[in-house]
DNA sequence: CGCAGTAATGCAAGCGCGTGCAAGGTGTCA
DNA sequence: TGACACCTTGCACGCGCTTGCATTACTGCG
């Protein structure tokens, strides 16, 4: 440090005590002040939000007249609340959600766990719970996962530092531990198609026992034989449930099914899954594709590549009821995820008072027949 | 009320002075005294977040330094961190953003404000802006605004309440009061393909000027000559421009343009429009479409509905390069939008200490040449 | 007029944290 | 050994807000 340079400390110490000292510590003093004067006439930088006080101030109330005026069912004369306001409304003042948060221990926030985000399905189901929070006062605060799965728990510790009111996870599957950890915050947590066996938290699935046999059904009944399923290496449960299930019921009805798993669950992935399941000896004459996107990757590869017609010469289901598979070019059958059905179900739950032990919602998927499937 | 329950303001009061409801008093007293006991023993319920307190305490340091221990740069003995944070760990204790964003008057938040969210583009946007900022150690809030316009000035005040270090608008158009309150309280402000003339925030936009000059050129080497515009009703701004940019490119080459407006910005606006252009006298040849979606619409609507090949009856560029447009079925010529540099630019510009005036940003949309152009 | 009940209001404590300041500890040099 | 610099640490205050409690004002009733 400069040696030229003296702090408030040392001149009060035994050693500067005198005259000239004492005037210059004054003058230090003196010089704080001014400082400080200055830095509240020209806010000149940071961040100067009003607070309630001056509204106060400006109202001729007291501080927590304000904060009355601000709180839905607080004991305060309508007058005074106009008074409030209005000097609100002039200073432009809001209340500041961090520091009610931190008295109520509620922040409003609530925190969305997802990778893939630009997906789809992904990003309608985002879609559905923004504006299902938003109606029930609250606002989500969104947390990518994409890459490594261990990133899920840094979004739960992100959720748990902001003191979110609750958790959804729609990608990934979090440590046991942080879950404990969520629960024991009294935060809630709303798990989305990852059918783990976490305790405590919501878990919302969708019912895919019937699923596997409609599709077994279908294929059958378009005089399809060989059947496939096209599968990503993600090994999600619910993925895997589907697979597994489809299998199942196609041994019921003494039929094979050729399983080809492949890269992630997107397009791309249906395409190099075509490539390989259109090139075996038996080429397959129905397929059910894992997911939707993998399904218009099938599509496209087996209509442009393998020249054939759908649903002549290949019949295709597909998952999920993404917009795109209605689109013209691909009229893909498939099962339709219940989007709203989930979002008003997590938030109801979220919002509800009786706070939940473990709970279990399974939502059905129904059937979208289009024509990607001959009919009977 | 019960007339039989007395508050304790009662019981002191001179009335009730005598000695059995001074016991009785007394009684009261410990009787809270039990509660508070009980409720501190067995949590029962609600958010019992661990604190900074309880940390110091087990780590038998003082609370400023479990502060300074999560404090990056702070004065601190690594011994004395290291006992810090075993004692954090054990605890699940988690610092509070909300009580540091509070004395940090630095949220660490950034409010991300959009409509169509489940729209490939802004999905993709969504994705990337997410992950920059976590890079950038912020996290995302986001604010939907699908409805009404009006929520758009909504979705600021959130980020105020929540004192948000940043709010990037991706879609509609803040109104100016609300762009200059944000910016007076050192809120920083992107707004995103949203040409305002605001001040204080900054602007990214594409450079859309050759872009227009491009698809003429592109549509008269490949020997179109009844060309055609594709638009929405939305009317934002730089949707307009590229139909207004569009014609004058085409007059200058002595080319009158078909302009067909029709409803939101999607593919079923696509196929609307569609049937309004391609049931004309003159039907065009060549349309450029405001947008992917809207060119995808078309596509199946001019294949499907009027048995036209594409490219050979009919050219079509859009523009976004959303994923879909790259899909076999499609093979769509159109121009890239930048999403990549958008975020990066805009997360910079939020990390960036030059406190910044205006600033207006470019963006190159690069031609993305595919197959539903014929080719010189 | 006195009394009680209710509505409105101010006071002050405290939510969990960061940080300036002063005190304590350690090492270095004369 | 003392002077000095430097690094650590604890204390105490305040960020902006909510809320329990006590006080005051007002109303209706006997």
């Amino acid at each position: 440090m400069d040696r030229n340079v003296v702090n408030p400390g040392q001149m009060k110490s035994r050693k500067f005590n005198n005259l000239g000292l004492i005037k210059l510590a004054q003058a230090w003093d003196l010089l704080q002040e001014v400082c400080k004067a200055v830095q509240e006439w020209f806010p000149m930088s940071d961040k100067i939000f009003v607070s309630a006080e001056e509204v106060a101030r400006k109202a001729g109330v007291s501080r927590s007249a304000v904060s009355r005026a601000f709180t839905a069912g607080a004991s305060i004369a309508p007058e005074t609340r106009r008074k409030v306001m209005e000097a609100a409304e002039a200073l432009g003042y809001h209340v500041n959600h961090l520091a009610r948060g931190l008295m109520r221990n509620e922040s409003g926030i609530v925190c969305l766990v997802v990778s893939d985000l630009g997906t789809p399905y992904r990003s309608a189901l985002i879609k559905a719970l923004t504006q299902q929070l938003q109606n029930a006062g609250k606002i989500a605060m969104i947390v990518n996962t994409d890459r490594s799965d261990e990133r899920v728990d840094m979004a739960l510790r992100q959720a748990i530092r902001y003191r979110a009111d609750a958790s959804i996870v729609l990608s990934g599957m979090p440590d046991k531990s942080l879950v404990d950890l969520c629960v024991r915050n009294g935060q809630r947590l709303v798990l989305i198609n990852r059918d783990d066996e976490h305790q405590g938290p919501l878990r919302i699935n969708l019912d895919e026992e019937g699923t596997a046999q409609s599709v077994v059904t279908a294929f059958l009944r378009a005089g399809c034989r060989r059947l496939a399923f096209a599968n990503s290496e993600a090994g999600t449960p619910s993925l895997m449930a589907r697979e597994v299930g489809f299998v199942a019921a196609a041994r019921e009805q003494g039929l094979d099914v050729t399983v080809e798993r492949f890269g992630p669950t997107g397009y791309e992935s249906g395409k190099v899954l075509a490539q390989r399941l259109m090139t075996r000896r038996e080429r397959p004459d129905a397929v059910f594709c894992v997911t939707d996107l993998v399904a218009l990757g099938f599509m496209d590869a087996a209509r442009h590549q393998f020249s054939l017609s759908i649903p002549q010469d290949l019949c295709v289901v597909g998952f999920d009821d993404i917009p795109q598979a209605a689109w013209n070019s691909y009229d893909l059958t498939t099962f339709a995820q219940p989007i709203d059905e989930i979002a008003t179900a997590a938030v109801a739950w979220l919002m509800s008072d009786d706070v939940g032990q473990s709970q279990s919602l399974r939502l059905n998927a129904p059937f979208v027949w289009r024509r990607s499937v001959r009919s009977a």
